[in-house]
RNA sequence: AGCGGGGUAGGCCAGCCUGGUAGGCCGCGGGGCUCAUAACCCCGAGGUCCCCGGUUCAAAUCCGGGCCCCGCUACCA
């Protein structure tokens, strides 16, 4: 047995997640942390809301309302979906809270007395009638290169140059559109040249890494770690603890990380064993995964590690991040600006959560961006969760209920072929357990499809229907083996499709706790099932078409709102 | 521009690391079965494996060059 902390990215709630948020970070850490559970291990799974920085500062000043209310408003939304989505979080917490804030705030002093941390002088974009320092983001002006008139302090959207806030031709505050001034301001700097050797060692010797999050952690040691800004001149976040720094915030990437530890802190004292988080945020043999999009890599896999040796190398070094590429909404990048995509909430009103997780599972972007369709979403449900397995299982349990008295039969006289069936099975099961272990989620999803298409071609060989009538012995062998693929799939789908695998779990009657050991062993004759009804049902164009219909309706509505707390659908 | 990923049948994707008759699912054509949610099973048609060159007895797979798509580039998070 072993003791895992698992982290999903943590979400900032200016908005509410997309489908592509989810699959890469939440959802995934979920089915992962849902089968460590089922294997026995002890696991602390946790994320919370983001909540600080610049953008949600602006935007609540500019609705009129304290970022602190913004915030807290939105956190509870997302708790909520999450909840709904059977997101089995130990604790989904924020990062205002008492415990992170104060953790933060120590941990960042020790950096500090450790020798980590400089101060350099620089000069940044304030707006005077903003009262507020501008990320590079939060300045437009004309483009020097293409002349394009709205280009960002960053990159230019028309050209695609990467640009220096400077070089901007008649900058403006990208809030109010006054012209901004230049003002000297000094900020505290992570030292990350010191720690570049031992993050290099640490990225190349993790034989857990996926491709993409070692790849591009090495291209970056390769040109070589800068020092990078801790501090920034707003005020909502938390309070820089340096001497000197009063006034200035820490900069949200560099404390929201640290929310896997405070967050594991905080479970443990809500549950009064506080000093237990030491089992698993000091202890070697812990082990620490993370689950993130393509675009948090370099916050985990560099800039945590890095914060956590230049802490004193105390605390349990990240076992793997586990980072996915991105998922595509009809071929597109999902777009809050041009409403291009699914929202976590909107997608609760569609289809529940089961049908979401298995398609999100099924096309996991893992090795490339993976394109979410309608067609494809409906090609899962309906031939893949609804033929293949649904129907499956509903032709072995109505079968049973039929011709067999309802109850679970004997291993009767098994043939070869019997034999041969549950090896087979047993087989793509342990399959599917490898490829869990490997935190290959889709794989894994994809050889439990497997088993019940084994198992459909099993039936149609044997023919139990025939078989009944002249030889009830050979007909309990396929029906007690069928069974216990069954089992192995309720286990093995527990994970993806928890509401679906707990029915079926209880319509076969099971008595045992569902666990992951369980799949392994062989049925008990006898034992009455439940009742037997279809697990999933398919969904018709047409219904699509009208929930979308229904979507379109439910964002009209949204739109109307002022806050951003009220547009969401609970 | 630099870095990373990708380009395989009408669609989606696996195989590439560890070269050796090109695989899966959907769709399409034909057949079977009737336990099941008009579900399931079998057979079949369909491919210049982006292009060019190289290594090799043999390349989707390795090497070089080119074209195209996507992401990232660290002060949005």
């Amino acid at each position: 047995m072993g003791r895992f902390v698992i982290g999903s990215a943590w979400p900032y709630v200016q908005t509410v997640p997309h489908l592509g948020n989810l699959i890469g970070s939440v959802l995934s850490a979920d089915v992962y942390a849902r089968y460590l559970r089922l294997r026995g291990h002890k696991v602390v799974f946790v994320s919370g809301s983001d909540m600080h920085g610049t953008p949600i500062e602006v935007e609540a000043i500019q609705l009129g309302v304290d970022p602190a209310e913004y915030a807290s408003k939105m956190h509870q939304m997302v708790a909520e979906l999450f909840r709904r989505w059977n997101i089995s979080f130990d604790l989904y917490t924020h990062t205002h809270s008492e415990t992170h804030i104060k953790f933060a705030q120590d941990f960042f002093l020790k950096i500090y007395e450790n020798g980590y941390i400089f101060t350099k002088e620089e000069e940044v974009p304030y707006c005077p009638r903003d009262k507020i320092y501008l990320p590079d983001r939060f300045i437009i002006g004309k483009c020097p290169y293409c002349g394009y008139e709205r280009a960002r302090g960053d990159q230019c959207e028309n050209c695609g140059r990467l640009l220096d806030p400077k070089q901007l031709v008649e900058p403006r505050c990208a809030i109010c559109g006054s012209k901004p001034e230049w003002r000297t301001t000094r900020h505290w700097y992570l030292d990350l040249r010191k720690l570049e050797d031992r993050i290099r060692r640490y990225v190349e010797e993790n034989p857990h890494l996926p491709q993409n999050a070692k790849e591009m952690s090495l291209g970056m040691l390769k040109e070589g770690l800068r020092p990078r800004a801790i501090t920034r001149d707003n005020r909502w976040g938390i309070p820089a603890p340096f001497p000197g720094a009063e006034g200035k915030t820490i900069y949200v990437w560099f404390e929201a990380v640290l929310g896997y530890i405070s967050a594991v802190i905080e479970h443990f004292r809500r549950l009064g064993r506080e000093e237990e988080w030491a089992q698993f945020w000091k202890n070697p043999e812990a082990r620490v995964v993370f689950f993130v999009g393509k675009d948090n890599i370099p916050f985990h896999v560099i800039i945590l590690p890095a914060l956590l040796l230049a802490n004193g190398g105390s605390y349990t070094m990240p076992t793997t991040t586990a980072s996915t590429e991105y998922l595509l909404y009809e071929g597109d990048k999902f777009s809050k600006s041009r409403r291009w995509g699914i929202w976590i909430d909107e997608a609760l009103q569609l289809l529940p959560p089961d049908y979401w997780r298995f398609v999100l599972v099924y096309i996991r972007p893992e090795n490339r961006d993976t394109n979410f369709t309608w067609s494809v979403a409906l090609e899962i449900i309906n031939k893949v969760m609804n033929d293949d397995v649904g129907n499956y299982v509903n032709r072995v349990l109505s079968f049973i209920k039929s011709r067999m008295g309802g109850v679970v039969p004997p291993p009767g006289r098994p043939a070869p072929e019997d034999e041969n069936f549950i090896a087979r099975v047993t087989e793509l099961f342990k399959k599917a357990e490898r490829h869990y272990d490997a935190i290959e989620l889709k794989d894994a999803l994809h050889a439990l499809v497997e088993m019940a298409r084994e198992g459909n071609r099993y039936l149609n060989t044997r023919a139990p229907w025939d078989l009944v009538k002249t030889d009830v012995e050979a007909a309990q062998a396929v029906l007690h083996r069928a069974y216990w693929s069954l089992k192995m799939l309720a286990v093995g789908l527990a994970p993806v499709a928890p509401d679906g695998a707990y029915q079926l779990w209880r319509m076969m009657g099971e008595s045992a706790e569902l666990r992951w050991d369980e799949a392994y062993k062989p049925p008990k004759p006898g034992a009455a099932l439940g009742e037997v009804r279809p697990l999933f049902r398919k969904i018709t164009e047409a219904e699509v078409k009208t929930l979308l219909q229904k979507l379109e309706e439910l964002r009209s509505q949204k739109a109307a709102r002022k806050f951003p707390w009220e547009q969401v659908i609970l």
